[in-house]
DNA sequence: CTTCGTCATCGAAGCGCTTCGACGGGCGTC
DNA sequence: GACGCCCGTCGAAGCGCTTCGATGACGAAG
């Protein structure tokens, strides 16, 4: 990287090179073939001078920014740390690809959907969070901008969308019990209004979760929605004893709600780990954070944004790429 | 909003509105006098078609990408959840001024702002989490790239910064010990480690703490190191208290130890928020998940953001700011 | 030895916008 | 009533790049 001088154009390049500005711009793009010794003095010429190409120039030329637009749900109920994971992930691999990541808050909606359309300034786009019913997606459609989405709307006709494999997830969880022993264990989910605008995933666990253990032979479980408030958690975990006095598993999809479980169960005698078992499905510093630590599927943020990332730039290669892709769970014991 | 066909140009809206496309780029512009009749038949017309100016045309002609870009260091030790509400608040603020956010991470480095400079592809930028002896400082400087910085580099010269006034800090938690009625007070800082990097700040508060404390008659003060870990914090604050038996009063300069020093205290048969105080400097949820909760000075990541683009935007308009901003510390009460 | 194909390269034409200089018409001024 | 000015508008010239068609050189084929 030699000191850029200001504003080195092609032209500069070329005449360096003693070629023409096309040649060099084939050179950089490979769209036709150079013999190997042009190449290398245009190479030469790009790395003394510090040669980048004029991104606006470019875009305005090929019709292509090398720039995708990344939209995250900034002042939303998205757990934190999970969203930066997601960004970085992104932009990580955008770069891998040669292109930049412009970030945009779920708040400019639609409108600033269209706006980036039609401004040219991005390729394509990156939605997180996507609701079960969200005014970006009829938008999205009718723009015909190349998108990803991560999380599924009612409606995904025509759209390519990622998410973690939900379902599996309360597979996972009902298996980790049924494992240890286990023969009545309980599925502890969100409070209905946290999941309200996004029931999708709330109700794929759910029932992954109860099918699973309906196979298994001899295994009682139930399913119910907790509040998230400290109070509301002990009373449903000692309800939940109290109606079954032989629950021995736990599973918990409900983030806030685990420091509380856990409380609640230690007050009612139960040795965590020894004669009861409970599974989160949650971001890792929660699972983390309580004594004992406990095993959890997480969402795989950074996979999910690395495969959003490939699947958004393979359709701006006209390539195809499956509709709906799920990524497996994973179990991480503790 | 009208349906945006594909493609719609500054000429479509002139055709439209019976003017030149020179016209409708002064109307949108300002930039020339126009007449209210000649500029209200281009609005409609802007609406009308949906028009939204081709960002890299207006990049390539006006030397102006209206993107800025932030450099966020994303594998690193800082607070998530101070990151994203930086990245938030910046991009937020961003938009009111009509500028759109380039995503980077601080592993670009170097090279990835001489790349994003010469290609012209943002006007500026801002880098978050600047530290003492930091790279990029001088590839900025001889870039000549727009920049504010959060964080003071050892040599800020020339440069323009934006950060919280830590010793402002240190004075605010002083004067909360001694407004309780502490005479005798200590500081509990970070590990050599964590701030070896960026040491700056932990001397800043550790100064404005002991210099507040001096001033007031009949106060004793001191100020000493804590590691991260669990057990080490727990001695650290008995052999505390057994030097100095007549303690009321502790700032907790240090995240991670804050819940163990409030343990330690426990143990120690001191009751926090009666017979002993203490303030924390750090994020909210460090001072709300500890019982009792504790008042605290955070780092106002959402305040410093916008000043930061605030600043960024002047510049690039050719107006000076100041070049270093501290920002007031508030403290919270619980 | 001419003809045809290939390969490597060149030149020119835009991409959609901003901006500069020019120009015509209305007004105030002497 | 003629002169100059300013205001509002227009046309044209780029900004730096990609891409298309054209061109020359060189071998192979006839």
């Amino acid at each position: 990287m030699a000191a850029p001088g200001r504003g080195v154009t092609i032209a500069d390049v070329a005449a360096r090179a003693g070629v023409a500005a096309s040649t060099v711009s084939y050179v950089l793009s490979g769209k036709r073939s150079i013999s190997p010794d042009t190449a290398r003095r245009v190479m030469e010429a790009v790395a003394e001078l510090g040669y980048h190409p004029h991104a606006g120039a470019r875009s305005l030329a090929s019709r292509r920014a090398g720039v995708i637009a990344m939209m995250l749900p900034l002042r939303d109920g998205m757990h934190l740390p999970v969203l930066m994971q997601f960004a970085s992930g992104a932009v990580t691999e955008a770069r891998r690809q040669d292109q930049d990541v412009l970030l945009m808050t779920a708040d400019e909606g639609p409108a600033g959907l269209a706006r980036v359309a039609a401004s040219a300034i991005v390729d394509g786009l990156i939605l997180m969070d996507v609701e079960v019913r969200d005014p970006r997606v009829e938008t999205l459609r009718r723009l015909g901008l190349p998108s990803v989405l991560i999380g599924f709307p009612a409606d995904a006709e025509g759209l390519t969308c990622v998410d973690l494999d939900f379902t599996a997830a309360g597979r996972v969880c009902a298996d980790y019990l049924v494992e240890r022993g286990c023969t009545d264990v309980a599925l502890l989910g969100a409070s209905e209004a946290v999941y309200e605008r996004r029931t999708g995933f709330a109700e794929r666990v759910r029932s992954g979760f109860l099918n699973r253990t309906a196979d298994r032979p001899g295994v009682a479980a139930a399913a119910l929605p907790c509040a998230d408030e400290p109070a509301a958690v002990q009373r449903t975990v000692k309800e939940l004893l109290h109606a079954r006095p032989g629950l021995t598993g736990l599973a918990v999809h409900n983030e806030p709600s685990v420091p509380h479980v856990v409380h609640a169960l230690a007050d009612a005698g139960k040795s965590v780990g020894e004669d009861f078992h409970v599974v989160v499905i949650g971001p890792d510093e929660v699972a983390e954070r309580v004594h004992p630590q406990l095993p959890s599927v997480l969402v795989p943020a950074e996979t999910l944004a690395e495969i959003a990332v490939r699947h958004l730039m393979r359709k701006l290669d006209g390539l195809d790429v499956p509709d709906a892709t799920l990524v497996e769970p994973q179990l991480t014991m503790r």
